[in-house]
DNA sequence: CTGAAAGCGCTTACAG
DNA sequence: CTGAAAGCGCTTACAG
């Protein structure tokens, strides 16, 4: 392993001189010796240690991405989350940072994961909201939230229209002579995400008319989608449409009514959220949301990149917009 | 920041002896100042800096995983790498791993990532093939590739049985009596998983009668697929099958085809590759040839583990066996 | 069982 | 413009 002191040996020089050239701090020396040493260790193969200087410099250049665990199976299985850290990944290396992965299923394990390499900064995916305080106070960096519904002041967050996003799919919904609608989400607690698609869905369903009932809201956490697709149409009057919160379980009700021989969109309409693959459609001809995952991840990223040069940067939050996307799995009744 | 100086001053013992007692090092110190020494690093919240340690034992606990980059989007939009991906960082943070996510276009690239953050061990997905040898004689640290075909000795590598993938497929499109097919995947070279797979494929239609025509082979690195299935359908005979070399690929044909008003199966049978979401189908009724992705991933850590268990212990290399998942997407002719 | 010294590879801060 | 000293937080190796 090649290391300053090898190249200042070589080089005939002090290793300050060494890191000085290398490190580009120009007038500092003069510039025929930093072309040489730069020459010098470009053909020893010098590679500086990260580690060494993260110690000596404190700034490791380190950027955690913080994932929820859940029991529910990969994160990544998602393609929400897989599309999302990708675009995070390619952004930020660009920068040149180092990309952590943090799945993280308790938060003693946050700040554990960021402290002891010394992150300059984190970026989380999935629900921290009931932790965001805590997680701030143990770590001064910067920290950007995504989709957090916290009311904690001065964070940072990028998140969506979510609320919209719910009034818009029970737009297309009724606009297509649907009455008797349902919802289906990962529910948990009255805020959030997927709390906001279903009471921006449910207010604009009460405002026209069809009020939502209690009991065609189905919480996917809990119940198969098998099992719910089944209860559902067993109801009278059955449900025409469905709203899922997400494309993700959109496709897990596609699944399920492909097993129960039950057809999209004849015998029940479906509306998703995301439109992960923007350009064409995850799922064939699936109506849905559309959320610019790949902006979201620019923003986020942009302020994060922000506030590590600027640290005293105020903190940003940006709502994205959404949008209608009309496929065929709503259908006119 | 709580160091373990702090620890020292506030037990009153020198630092060798929290260090000893925090890392287990159990009869070197007696157990009664251990357990204190504990409780006090507990309650002070004290976490140990990596790069410290790591500059001190050499060894960083740090894998990366290094991920090809193309010019076709991001990586992780292929569901199968994003799958893996999340497997191997479940099961390598488990172990007390920490994982670096890389996404990587030139070779010089892959040695900085590895050197400077001391990487302990690294994990390959997409092609290396060309560039093994010089990764492996730049960094002597155990390295585990996925998929590969290279030639070199003493690699290790899990692979699953392409060619017998890509016979498989033929053969559930002759059972169903379809005489004139066609290949479509992001062909390059002639070696490789996609080219292994057309060769299984194109083998087994030759063994039986209807030899694959040349033309009938489509690069979707080129061309994309609504282009591709125009052509294809605009054929004299027409093929009235086509074997995608995953899933990701027939899944742009099925959005191809709804483009166009072609129909699956009816006007063209699909057969895929990978069989992502596994229990269930990630486009529904997809015929594919599945591959047990999670185990892969745990074959592909635990060779990995192994080494960095006992760096002396011997290459290996496996090759997971696929299977056909017959679905609805390949009708009889 | 416990500790003082030296070092990992780098940089900051001070001299010259 | 260049260098010697000290230190980042930890561990290895040697004494006792």
């Amino acid at each position: 392993m090649v290391t300053l002191k090898d190249i200042a040996a070589k080089a005939g020089v002090s290793m300050m001189t060494v890191s000085r050239a290398l490190n580009g701090n120009q007038n500092k020396v003069s510039s025929e010796t930093a072309e040489r040493i730069r020459a010098l260790a470009d053909e020893m193969g010098y590679i500086p240690n990260s580690s060494a200087r993260s110690l000596a410099v404190r700034s490791s250049r380190i950027i955690a991405v913080i994932i929820r665990d859940t029991d529910q199976g990969n994160p990544l299985m998602d393609p929400y989350t897989s599309y999302f850290l990708g675009n995070v990944v390619q952004i930020l290396e660009k920068q040149n940072y180092y990309i952590m992965v943090h799945f993280i299923r308790d938060y003693s394990d946050i700040t554990f994961g960021l402290r002891s390499w010394n992150a300059q900064g984190a970026l989380f995916l999935g629900v921290f909201d009931n932790e965001i305080r805590q997680i701030r106070q143990d770590n001064q960096i910067p920290l950007v939230f995504t989709d957090s519904y916290s009311n904690v002041r001065q964070m940072s967050n990028v998140g969506i229209d979510d609320y919209k996003g719910g009034c818009l799919a029970a737009e297309v919904l009724l606009s297509h002579g649907h009455r008797h609608v349902a919802f289906c989400g990962p529910l948990s607690g009255d805020t959030g995400v997927i709390a906001e698609r279903l009471k921006g869905f449910s207010d604009t369903l009460r405002k026209n008319g069809c009020p939502l009932s209690q009991d065609q809201i189905y919480n996917i956490a809990r119940i198969p989608a098998e099992k719910i697709l089944d209860k559902l149409l067993g109801c009278a009057p059955a449900p025409t449409g469905l709203f899922a919160s997400s494309d993700h379980i959109a496709w897990q009700f596609y699944n399920a009514a492909r097993k129960l021989k039950v057809s999209i969109p004849e015998d029940l309409s479906i509306v998703g959220f995301d439109d992960i693959a923007q350009d064409q459609s995850m799922i064939l001809g699936l109506t849905t949301i559309r959320q610019d995952i790949r902006l979201k991840a620019e923003q986020t990223c942009g302020i994060l990149l922000r506030h590590l040069d600027s640290p005293k940067s105020p903190s940003e939050s940006q709502i994205l917009d959404v949008e209608l996307i009309e496929r065929e799995s709503v259908r006119f009744i």
